[in-house]
DNA sequence: CTCGAATGTTAGTCAGCGTTAACCTCATCG
DNA sequence: CGATGAGGTTAACGCTGACTAACATTCGAG
């Protein structure tokens, strides 16, 4: 064999950093089924089935996609939320963690809330743990700001928010850079204050 | 053969919209490629490729539909500005015509903004303009109420106020039924004005 | 130097799926 | 009545794609 494959065996200890990271932005441009395997790998610099080195299938590297982005979300809010010295305050910085996530990482969040529908059993019912434990954060902080609001428009609210800042894949570059921010901040603080006055 | 094949051949001539709407709600909970001709077909109580006596395939029944909806959404929007009599109702009106369609066909809705990318390119392009066009009328009637602010802004804005509104699929049923347009209306409404005034 | 672990490669295997083919059965209409 | 066509059925074909097997290369450690 003249072949000249497996060209480099150097242990680059970010690989799988770097797999997750194209798949994730193969899955939000193609969805979950329509990436291949082969895709993902070409994507990275290798091809096909080196990926099974990393991960034990492609739903299991969906997997820990899903689980560490809301896991990471979770903590996040966590974090911020119990260092703010009020429900004001938590609220600001609840905002600044979505709205950077949603910048900085759009393909993640677009994943996040398609896919997990593809993740089997196990740790799906993981990843909506979480996913629910940083909604009720959410639903927290407003309910102390808003004690009168019932919980359901709180969580609705919630959600509309999310939607409102994740909008931010599909009105990619239209605006100038550091001006998306603020305008989802606003846009964001806006539509929260007049879900909590309907009516 | 003794099979009893082919239990009826009643004309039903909504065949085509009975299929459309079972993809629709399919393809929105698990993706074009999630689903296959045979879930289709087994939606409406036929089994796979009957499909073919009413779609030439699996693409261009995803094209049909996404036609459809954009167009439809188009003409809805044109209509009601047309018939305003100003930029202010054009604008409640536009609110409206979405609010209605996100919270009636929430599938309809989903699959209209994430499997574009599935459709061939001849129709493609017609869709993306009808897209377009829908954009723009917001844009427009935004612009007209704020003739200061920057198209640019308008549109981000547009967008995430669709973000907003589309969120119903994922908040669904948590708010009372009758409860959810008021709210949508007063979230959007109080986006839209913070928007134009940022900075 | 050698051994083993880590990381690739290519060549299969096998299931699933889109699509086509060939055949059936009514309802309708001349 | 028969011919026709609309709408179904099952069987089969071909391709794609996830996954496995067998083998190769390199690096770090003993």
């Amino acid at each position: 064999m003249t072949t000249a494959s497996a060209t480099s065996a150097r242990p680059r200890r970010n690989r799988r950093a770097e797999i997750l990271d194209a798949a994730s932005r193969l899955f939000a441009a193609r969805g979950f089924h329509g990436v291949s395997i082969e895709d993902i790998g070409g994507a990275v610099g290798v091809s096909g089935p080196a990926l099974y080195r990393h991960f034990s299938g492609k739903e299991a590297l969906l997997a820990e996609m899903l689980l560490d982005v809301s896991s990471r979300l979770r903590e996040a809010a966590v974090a911020v939320v119990t260092s703010s010295p009020g429900p004001e305050q938590s609220l600001g910085a609840l905002l600044d963690v979505q709205i950077t996530f949603a910048i900085e990482q759009p393909a993640l969040i677009t994943v996040h809330d398609r896919e997990l529908g593809n993740v089997p059993e196990p740790q799906r019912r993981r990843i909506r743990r979480l996913q629910r434990l940083y909604v009720e954060e959410w639903v927290t902080v407003l309910a102390e700001l808003h004690p009168a609001c019932p919980a359901a428009r709180l969580r609705a609210a919630t959600h509309a928010v999310f939607g409102l800042l994740n909008s931010t894949p599909h009105s990619a570059g239209e605006l100038p850079g550091g001006d998306m921010r603020p305008l989802l901040r606003a846009m964001a603080r806006a539509a929260i204050e007049a879900a909590v006055n309907v009516r």
